[in-house]
DNA sequence: ATTCTGTCCTGTAGGC
DNA sequence: TGCCTACAGGACAGAA
């Protein structure tokens, strides 16, 4: 579900609700979204811990604990964050995880589809994802010469390569449509031979479009809410995604869809080389 | 080494 | 109404 955008509106959103409040209980209502360790070690070391910071890395939430370790929450498809002031309301039936914390709120873990994934690390660096992610791309490291430089070996197509988390972090499949919409390079290019000026329209694309839709607080297409329950409204600026047989804005072509390394692909075939 | 395919799951939309 | 198929914001292992 979330890419970098929903990851960072709902880190957000939590920085404003839950730091500094300790965890004093946890639900587990079904033990398939707790990585890397059983339940009862996963509330053992994560019970009792203040929250004392919200990050973001990629598409991961890190909440840092005051005495040791960091509690992560890896969304995937279809997982929620969702704090509510009020911890005695009824929770609702997609309901994996209930952290009850000391202001008397909850931070509840939604999923669906089970994809998503909770658990606690001493460490960061023990978690691959982590040691292996790519640069931030709403940071200095993401910059036109290391693009330059990144796609020299890069033979396959530049959309699946936007999405891949070891290239770059916090791109996925609707971000990735957009972005080379908006830089008018076509999904199949092959990543190498794309030239200075069209890596610079990437660059400026890949960072508008994810301020753009930080801005707008995310896409909800389907599932996607925010850290206190509301839809994002960036939905209504999309472009291609999901819009197959759709008119372009620019050049009155029609919007096409193709599948891409397992994965939906939109793009005008009018504008997009 | 790089790139692609299948898999993990549940729910919903659309065609007939 | 129901039954069927396709598809869904991700990340891996394993294969090509």
């Amino acid at each position: 579900m979330p890419e970098l955008p929903e990851v960072e509106t709902i880190r957000r959103d939590l920085s404003k609700f839950i730091l500094n409040q300790t965890i004093e209980d946890i639900a587990v209502h079904d033990k398939r979204v707790i990585r890397r360790s059983s339940v009862p070690l996963f509330i053992k070391r994560s019970k009792g811990q203040k929250i004392i910071d919200v990050q973001r890395r990629g598409k991961a939430i890190v909440m840092v604990l005051d005495r040791q370790g960091f509690l992560v929450v890896q969304p995937m498809m279809t997982g929620q964050l969702i704090y509510q002031k009020n911890g005695t309301l009824e929770a609702p039936k997609a309901a994996k995880v209930i952290f009850t914390l000391s202001n008397g709120g909850r931070l509840i873990y939604n999923d669906q589809r089970l994809f998503g994934r909770v658990y606690f690390t001493a460490d960061l660096r023990e978690i691959d994802y982590f040691r292996t992610i790519g640069p931030e791309p709403l940071e200095k490291g993401f910059n036109v010469p290391w693009l330059q430089k990144a796609i020299i070996k890069k033979r396959g197509p530049i959309k699946p390569l936007l999405m891949d988390q070891h290239f770059v972090a916090g791109i996925g499949n609707i971000y990735a449509s957009e972005i080379l919409f908006r830089s008018r390079i076509h999904p199949q290019r092959s990543a190498y031979t794309l030239r200075k000026e069209e890596l610079q329209a990437l660059h400026k694309a890949t960072r508008m479009i994810l301020k753009e839709a930080i801005s707008s607080r995310g896409t909800s297409m389907r599932n996607y809410l925010d850290g206190q329950g509301e839809k994002g409204q960036f939905k209504n600026r999309i472009l291609v995604y999901a819009r197959e047989n759709e008119i372009c804005v620019d050049c009155k072509g029609v919007i096409k869809r193709f599948v891409q390394a397992g994965r939906s692909t939109f793009y005008c075939e009018g504008c997009q080389k």
